[in-house]
DNA sequence: GATGAATGAGGATTCATTCAT
DNA sequence: CATGAATGAATCCTCATTCAT
């Protein structure tokens, strides 16, 4: 069976925490205030994706999201820590959708196919999100050192997790390192997005759930 | 038989010549071009696989090198130019050794060994070189218009090419789009090698060549 | 009469317009900005006699009117824009001035005395714009391509009126090309003018007025 | 009777002196070095007239007189020494032939008539140097300290002399001070010439020769 | 809280000049 | 004599960040 590992479990709780406070009785100014963060970030987001991280000037985000320049700095540290943000919180909402859904699932291999949809799915209904993601946020990763590659951990562990139980149902081959296999799954997957952004996206991205899926559970077989 | 594509002819050709001339005799003041041409490619490959492209300046270029800051653009037009040569030049080089190692197999499984094969030695053995490519290239393939994707997709066609040969061979299955099948490997070979530059290279790199053969090939039969 | 042509109509109204806007009641902060352009144009003005246009850095601009060296680019689009908006502004005073003055007087050869009188005290009244004027700009008319030459071309007008007015008036020689008469005034004023700048100006350029309204008149009656 | 002044007739021995050399037998490889030296002033009239003074690199230069960077340095000490010497030697030129045609005439007013056909004729002939002379020559004569303006003196000295003569001889008005009817001539012409060459020449410069000397010679009468 | 004017450090690029060949 | 590769000082401009209003 499929546990969340110990690293998630707080996950859930402060999504669960988060989601509590939105939907939690705000007072008008607070709820102006959560409404204004969301569009810079959804600013960031939007000019990011055109222009790529060191392309985009904290100007532009600011008439982008129609404030001034000095506020966004009262609602981030910096530049950086938009980016940052953009990444976490996306993240945290992937991990908990990924969490949720195979919580409804019984069979490995159909939790592998949940994640595997979800990701693509989930990328390709928002363009910008998914530019800032396959081509901005690899990069940052690299370079900025405060990046916590934590998320992107957890999300691994997900599938890593996925994968030791089918292995252990006896669904995949149980001669396969879980964690290689964890590459290829999660490679598949980013080629597929990156390969969608960098085309321009002619095609719907969760379109190619289907095919992929076909190789990878072949392939895991 | 896999067949070198007509858009790949003039690279093996090119390639071919430019060894040539390398070889044949030069002046003196020729070869030390070459040789500061090559520093300065060189020099550049350490510095942005350690900062990033953004954040490296000409002149840090310039002091690894050993040149004066002016002495970059007698060989390059720009700082983007010496990205895109590193890009280019490398490029042509994979190609041209993957399309050497093909033609020296007839099985196409084989082949598609030898390029899995390649392309993770040929990234693990140069870390910078491998960092720049699976990171600071991505980025600017996405933000810079003058990039040209011909080499990204002389490089697909030549997968493409051994993946075709071997459904009408009957060693993989042919129910697949190859298009897609291609996406996987390179997915696949990418994520390993990104993978591998964000995890600072525990592990060697080649050493992954053949666990992701097993399963990409066993994906695709 | 004298009547003010069509492409002329314009600046008077704009002129006016700026006039009203600058006495109409304004905002602290925008009374600042005002003044803090002004500081920056007199400081280039200053400093491009002192050096020449090329020889002149942002920064000893910013530096000479007490402002940041980006505080520039925030009135200005960049370093030749600076010359630019020296050239059109003190045209369009100019212009204005001379309108005004001619508007004042009946007699042709008045006006054109008036024109001769306004010329000489109005770049005899600032050094440092006279040397800008007829060293700099003339230069820069020639190289940039941006360079409005219409401002020079409505003074020239202004002119040419006049002279047609007075041989309509039988004061001037009416067998005299207009156009050819206001190379030769405007010469004979353009001249003196680059003298005295060149010279150092070891005597008042006002009192050039006299003896040069003496000889055109003399030469075009 | 016109007598060239004490500061002049250094001017025309040198001269003399200077085209006593160019005739005298050379050897091949003095010719060849005259002739080099000529093909750089040439290039660098040219060059300057397209893209003025300061945006005329070394390197153009050279290019354009099919040599080398290094070569312009045998033959001229730097930059500023190729505008002084077109200006110089251009000017030698000028002040030789306006005394030859000079000395050639008996009446004053001929004389004037003589050096406006000059002054018009000689710039109206070649356009880069007209160009040259005109635009950056002014804006060096401003900047340059090294400057020597003791030719364009001889220059105006020569005209000054002309119409003090006239003056003594009865044919101009005896009231007008010499210095300022020189710069109404000088201006005259000056503007002419520029307008010629603002304009891009769309008339020949030379036709503007009579109305000129009609107005001048009427003022000044 | 919000604004946006001001700051000034930082960096790519140019080009006159030199000098080894 | 001539070459042209190499130098490196010099400068325009951008933009993240601050802070007085």
């Amino acid at each position: 069976m499929f546990t969340i590992t110990p690293s998630l479990g707080y996950l859930v709780a402060s999504i669960g925490g988060f989601m509590d406070a939105t939907q939690s009785k705000l007072s008008n100014r607070e709820r102006k205030k959560i409404e204004k963060r969301q569009r810079i970030l959804d600013a960031a987001i939007k000019v990011i994706a055109k222009n790529g991280f060191q392309g985009t000037t904290v100007a532009e985000v600011a008439s982008e999201a129609q404030v001034a320049d000095g506020t966004i700095y009262l609602y981030f540290q910096n530049k950086d820590d938009l980016l940052i943000t953009i990444f976490e919180e996306t993240m945290d909402r992937f991990i908990a959708d990924g969490v949720k859904e195979i919580a409804k699932r019984t069979s490995p291999t159909d939790k592998l196919r949940a994640i595997v949809d979800l990701h693509l799915s989930g990328l390709g209904s928002n363009e910008d999100l998914a530019a800032v993601f396959q081509i901005e946020l690899r990069h940052s990763i690299h370079t900025m050192k405060q990046f916590s590659q934590t998320k992107l951990r957890d999300y691994f562990n997900i599938i890593e997790g996925v994968i030791e139980e089918a292995q252990r149902a006896g669904e995949l081959r149980a001669d396969l390192d879980p964690w290689t296999a964890v590459k290829v799954v999660f490679g598949a997957l980013d080629e597929m997005a990156t390969n969608w952004v960098l085309r321009k996206k002619e095609y719907a991205l969760k379109d190619m759930a289907a095919p992929t899926i076909d190789i990878l559970i072949n392939g895991l077989k």
